[in-house]
DNA sequence: GGCAACAGTGTAACCGGTTACAGCCATGTC
DNA sequence: GACATGGCTGTAACCGGTTACACTGTTGCC
């Protein structure tokens, strides 16, 4: 089969133990020692084997990311990010979704339990804080990333949801428009509550007050968009100047209804997204840039961090958000 | 630690020997036995760990899927794909990329000699026929999406490019569109080449002689849809009735740049793309569909069938394509 | 009744590493 | 010179399963 240790050992003439030592950078090796075994396993083209180091050292040199499937954008940034730490430290990445038929708490318990990964980051799989520190443990660490589980002393990554709102609230603000309506996702949502949060604040920094009426609430979908926009049409009432949506489906949706009746943003009515999302550039849609990457990669420093016996640094992370400017607001 | 094969041994009575083979399934053991043996199990919460299984069975149950870091519709489409397929056959997939560090054939290989998987899916990393003709073998399998390989005898996956191309033409022409030009991706590319030859046989079965200098050639971009489009706009010539770009995202390009000089499509070119990436449906661009799920499941499947004694049924699978018409040409 | 064949189970080696513990030698100290 | 010390290496148990081979008890058949 394949060159083993023990060919290493036969071939320098030294122990399992050294050997095994030299693998994982132990300094109780004599450096001649070490460059010698190191220059027989490269002649002999040696690589040690995945499953039984696992097996021994009980450690897989591999995390976990469970998510459900959203479409597509969130996921490969956050993943790929993720991969580029895991890359840098000898780990692999291990991907399972929660696609209909399996439940997203059993996906995760089933990882931890099952020793497949070392640590598991989890992707806005919405799962209550509380099972979130039941799963954990310092044996198999869990991060969440997107909804921040701060509370119960799990790590987690979030996005700078509210200086994102406050910046790009600022900027509609600047460009004169006072009579705004607000398309926000659902009520549970962290994401959206935070971004509100950023517009109000913004707003009242404004010297203006807020209008409750002004908000409607909605889902974080294109087809939500869709509605509310056609709802607020058909109203008759004199058109809002600019329309925030607090994620870009939703712009998108409402920018939709508008084509066809044959409005466009900013002539009519200027519109804003949040997120960035792969069409949100072709539509000139002015919105607000998260950091996906940087998300999964902080995700991975967390999770490798929280494999060693002084634990990350810092147990919340949150990535900065970034203003786009675009046509479809002011300009 | 965790409950072990030998803590169901010891509650049964029984021998490791008969307890794993009730764990794979084998037929040799008496039925009663089975079910007291799985009672016990599930009793105990026993669980095997997949280190000593990969270690001792030589098989991972794990299916690495390669790719390089292609913005994301492509890649989380067709991992969720084989994601499906792998977890209900018991396996669990590892992912890794290709960015700018690793090379891709360094990435393949490695997978492949550090048995981090049982067999490997790459994702149109553009390798080489011969080189992956050499790394493949029955140990570790290999699959290859989007690029076909049949000469070489590796199995692959690809789609339908010439139906959906030739559907795609039928329906220009069918809305009377004659003057047409045709925006090709690279001349290396399979899928461009695939795409075109589909397209001039459409021509030809309507009768119209192909006419070479309506065939521009540009990268696969929304860049190069822009460059394209602005060239031909600058000519002055007579506008075409319609472009046919051979990807979305030079239609994409193409649009934005007639959006700027205030033409629109249909109206003044009927434009149409070919993929149906996500932004697609928001600009109500016609295009071709490609069942990427369904490309990621028969992967999968090829993958998991390589690794039986009797090997796949069919070496080499053509997903098919779907016509999806949107405002864009014609109607 | 004797024997072959087969179904079902057990024994034990093995997969390829990790690591606790023991051992050895050279050096430093009084 | 005797002994403690520390740096380096070796021995061997162990991680948790798989599987070749041996073994036992039945059944079928002449």
């Amino acid at each position: 089969m394949a060159v083993t240790l023990h060919d290493v050992c036969r071939e320098t003439g030294l122990s399992t133990a050294t050997v095994s030592r030299v693998l994982n950078n132990s300094p109780l090796v004599k450096p001649a020692t070490r460059d010698r075994v190191r220059e027989v396993m490269e002649r002999l083209d040696y690589h040690p084997s995945p499953a039984a180091r696992a097996l021994a050292g009980q450690r897989t040199y591999t995390l976990a990311v469970l998510s459900p499937y959203v479409g597509s954008g969130f996921f490969t940034d956050v993943l790929v990010g993720a991969d580029h730490v895991a890359v840098e430290q000898g780990y692999h990445i291990l991907t399972a979704f929660a696609h209909g038929l399996t439940d997203e708490k059993d996906l995760v318990s089933r990882f931890i339990r099952d020793r497949h990964a070392d640590a598991v980051i989890v992707l806005n799989l919405d799962l209550p804080e509380e099972f979130l520190a039941k799963v954990n443990s310092p044996k198999t660490p869990i991060v969440s990333v997107d909804t921040p589980a701060v509370e119960h002393g799990v790590p987690s990554v979030s996005m700078d949801n509210k200086t994102g709102a406050h910046r790009l609230m600022t900027h509609v603000l600047e460009h004169g428009y006072r009579d705004i309506v607000l398309f926000t996702g659902p009520k549970i949502s962290y994401d959206s509550n935070q971004r509100l949060a950023g517009c109000y604040e913004a707003m009242r920094a404004a010297g203006l007050g807020v209008v409750s009426s002004h908000t409607i609430t909605g889902e974080f979908t294109i087809e939500s968009g869709r509605e509310l926009m056609t709802e607020l049409l058909d109203r008759g009432d004199k058109l809002p100047e600019a329309i925030v949506c607090l994620n870009d489906a939703m712009a998108i949706g409402a920018l939709g209804v508008m084509q066809e009746k044959g409005l466009t943003a900013p002539k009519d009515i200027a519109v804003t997204g949040f997120d960035d999302c792969e069409s949100a550039s072709v539509l000139g849609l002015t919105t607000v840039r998260v950091a996906l990457q940087e998300m999964g990669r902080e995700a991975a420093r967390l999770a490798l961090a929280s494999l060693t016996p002084e634990g990350p640094a810092n147990n919340h992370i949150v990535v900065p958000t970034e203003l786009v400017v675009r046509q479809s607001c002011g300009c």
